[in-house]
Parts: C-alpha cells; sequence; structure tokens
DNA sequence: TTTGCAACAATTGTATACAATGTATCCCGC
DNA sequence: GCGGGATACATTGTATACAATTGTTGCAAA
C-alpha cells in the first residue's frame, strides 16, 4: 500500500476540503509557507495544489500577491447558477435516457440516507449526502466531459449555499426524490425539468435568506 | 515593462500554442526535462504549465509516468460536442438577450475578416479567425463562468475539428454570420439554434471525413 | 498631523539538487 | 535463441536555496 499519489494531489484535496467545510473562509489568505508547515511538505506540492483548485475556481491567484479562497460575488453567483442550471437539466435528461439499473440502485440508497439525515442529520452529514446524490446523478449521465464540469460547478456553489444550511433539506430531498422517480421512468423531459428547477430553487431560497441576513446586519 | 507575468503562464501558453497549431501532436510524450531546454527555463515552471494545461484537458497526466497530448476517443469527443452544443446554444442565447453594440461592432468586424479570408487565406489564418469569432462571442454573453467553461471545451474540440482543415470554411463562416444576424436581432431562439447547430455540423463534418480517412487508411 | 521615503520583513517566483520511481538494457543460465 | 533478473538510465516527485517583488513600519520633514 505504497502512496500512489503525488503530494500534489493529496495536499489538493485537504485544502479542498478545508474549504468546503468552511475551515478556510471565502477571502481568506492562503500562504504558501504557512500552509506547507501545517501539512509538514514543502512548497512545491502546495503550489501546484494551488494551482489546482484555482483551475476550478476555488481558489483565486493573483500574480506575486499570492492566494486567497475565492469570494464570490453576487454576479458569478447568478452567472454559476444559469450555468449550472442548464447542465443539471442535461445531465438529467440524459441520466433519463441511460436509466443504468445499478446506477439508480445507487441513488436510490443515497436518496434513502438523505431522507433520514434531512429528519434528524448533522449540516455536514446532509452537505456529504447532497454531494454524493449529485454526485452519483451525474455518473448516471454516462459523459465524463460533462461530470468533470459540473463538479466543479458544484463545489463553488456548494461553498455559497452551503448557508442554506438545514432549513431546505426537506424540499432538497424531496426534489432529489422527484428527479430520480422521472430517471428511473426514462422520462427525459420532465427529469430536465425537474433538476434545473432544483438548482433554482436553491438559488432563490438562498437569495431570500442572505438578503435577510444583509439587512440584519445592515440594523 | 517588466515581465509581469509568471513564468509557468507565459510556458503554458507557448505549450498550448505549440499543441493547438499542430506541433506537438495528440500522443506525444512531454517531458519536462526537454521542454525546460527547449523553453531555456527550470522544469518548475514547466510542471506548472502542464499541471495547468492538464485542469483544461489538453495534455493528459499519469502519475510518475509523465505528460503527454491528450489523445481525445471518438467517445470522449462525442461528449465534448454534446455539451459544446448545448453551451454554445445558452451562449447565443445571452448574447442575443444583451446584443451590446460595441461587441457587436467587434464581432462584425471578425466576421468580415473570416469571409474573407473563407475565400483565400491560410489554414492558420482561418483556426486564428475562428477562435476569435467564438471568443468575442463568448464575451457577449456577459457570463464570466461560462466563456471560461466554453473555452475549454472550444480549445480541446479545436484540436479534432483543425482537422477539417478549409474544407468547410465557406459554411463556417455562413453560420457564424447567422448566429451574429440572430444576436443583432435579440431573437434568442434563433440564436441559440442556430449557435447549437453550427457545432453540430461541424461535428458530423468531422465524423464524415474522419470516417472516409479511416476507411482509406484501412485499404 | 500628515506625507514621503527608506529600510526591512514577508511572500511569491525560479532554479538547482536530491530522492523515488519507472523503463530499458544487458547478461546469464537454460 | 529465449525468459528472468540484476543493473544502469531516464524521468518524475519533492525538498531546499536563492532571487525578485510586494507590503509595512518607522522616522523625518513639511
Amino acid at each position: 500500500m505504497k502512496d500512489r499519489d503525488s503530494l500534489a494531489k493529496v495536499v489538493g484535496e485537504k485544502i479542498r476540503g478545508r474549504i468546503l467545510d468552511g475551515r478556510l473562509k471565502p477571502g481568506e489568505r492562503l500562504v504558501e509557507d504557512r500552509l506547507s508547515l501545517e501539512l509538514g511538505v514543502s512548497r512545491v506540492p502546495v503550489r501546484e495544489a494551488l494551482l489546482g483548485l484555482s483551475r476550478e475556481g476555488l481558489v483565486r491567484i493573483e500574480p506575486r500577491r499570492g492566494a486567497t479562497v475565492t469570494d464570490a460575488t453576487p454576479e458569478t453567483v447568478a452567472e454559476l447558477v444559469e450555468v449550472r442550471t442548464l447542465l443539471e437539466g442535461l445531465n438529467a435528461r440524459l441520466a433519463a435516457r441511460r436509466h443504468d439499473p445499478a446506477i439508480v440502485a445507487e441513488l436510490r440508497d443515497t436518496l434513502r440516507r438523505g431522507n433520514a439525515a434531512a429528519k434528524n442529520g448533522t449540516a455536514e452529514e446532509l452537505s456529504r449526502l447532497n454531494a454524493e446524490f449529485h454526485e452519483r446523478l451525474a455518473v448516471a449521465s454516462r459523459n465524463i466531459v460533462l461530470s468533470e464540469i459540473m463538479r466543479g460547478l458544484r463545489e463553488r456553489t456548494s461553498l455559497v449555499f452551503m448557508l442554506n444550511g438545514r432549513a431546505r433539506a426537506r424540499e432538497d430531498w424531496q426534489e432529489h426524490a422527484g428527479v430520480l422517480a422521472a430517471v428511473i421512468d426514462g422520462d427525459e423531459e420532465l427529469a430536465a425539468l425537474l433538476a434545473a428547477r432544483h438548482v433554482e430553487n436553491a438559488a432563490t431560497a438562498f437569495a431570500k435568506t442572505h438578503a435577510a441576513a444583509a439587512d440584519k446586519a445592515a440594523d
């Protein structure tokens, strides 16, 4: 069991994890030296990891000024949602066209656990299961190019939507169930529509709570 | 006028250029040491450049076995086309919604030069102008996230479609003109449809000539 | 107090050096 | 002649060292 992956990859995953679970907050500086000390490696793998994350949009690198966790502007969030809505639609359509039994079984499993977590799971658990559902749905389309683009978009949006917290958990999983049902039926149109709406709903929910939070902060 | 960009970026552009114009062919190995000698820099910027290109899908890195120019399988090409078709459609729709006069003027300019080159331009010139048209069209949508995803997809498909050569040049630019006209009219539906078809047409043209070439090679 | 600037500190960018891994070559016994 | 394995070579992965750039602090002059 040798360590088969390059350190850069491992380090990248670690940093990605810290960003996605909020230990590293948007706007925070990512100093190479500090990270390399913390992770016990030299600066080179850290640099390479940051470079990779920047290509995914999770990290922003300004030449000669270092890396920071991406702090998405409202405009960028809107753009992300616009694109992701379309792609989740396409993806669901393709998934419905294939409706591969093995993958459907996996999705059902995730759905079951997701419903359970929506009742009494931690926020972290919900977030993980949500990612799992969308990841498996992405696999179901059998389009690797699409899957990878969507993974990137999801990670970037999840940074933002995470703020929705548990509030929308029940609706989230009801919508997931709807998409899955359409996929199982092979109903491409419905699957596409529901998947696209699912993204839009999450976005508007976020917009509302965020606007409310902003008002509160303005007091 | 200092050199403001990091060497990694410069090196990346150089390698990208060599891939896109065919000096580096799909499947070819990209040995770090050789590239660093050729470009007169150390291996570090080369590594970082290759890493960046691999994130764009232009280069494939196998752990501890080095980098090669991506050699797309027919399946991957189909996936790329599937996604690109949809996104070019969305992009054209958004461009039509905005129809910004300044950008339209730029597009007209590119279109004029493209038409000229379709008559009597080099293949290299045509390729460059084609990229320019699509790049400007991407800007016209005013969705940066979308633009960047599309740039990546375009580069990867152009690696393949380049083989179409001058054969389709006239049709290409007629279709470009159609899309632009719809954008100017603000006709979102038509713009989306024509842009999507443009990609599909290029893909089927490629499939035909490629199949013919394969048959020929099989003799 | 504020402005300008100079020295310094922090940090990134690049090069070189070394370690680990993968690949090819050669030799030997059969 | 032909597998099998040891050895040498090529290449990537990581660490360290140095150069270049940016940001900051202290201090003096207006």
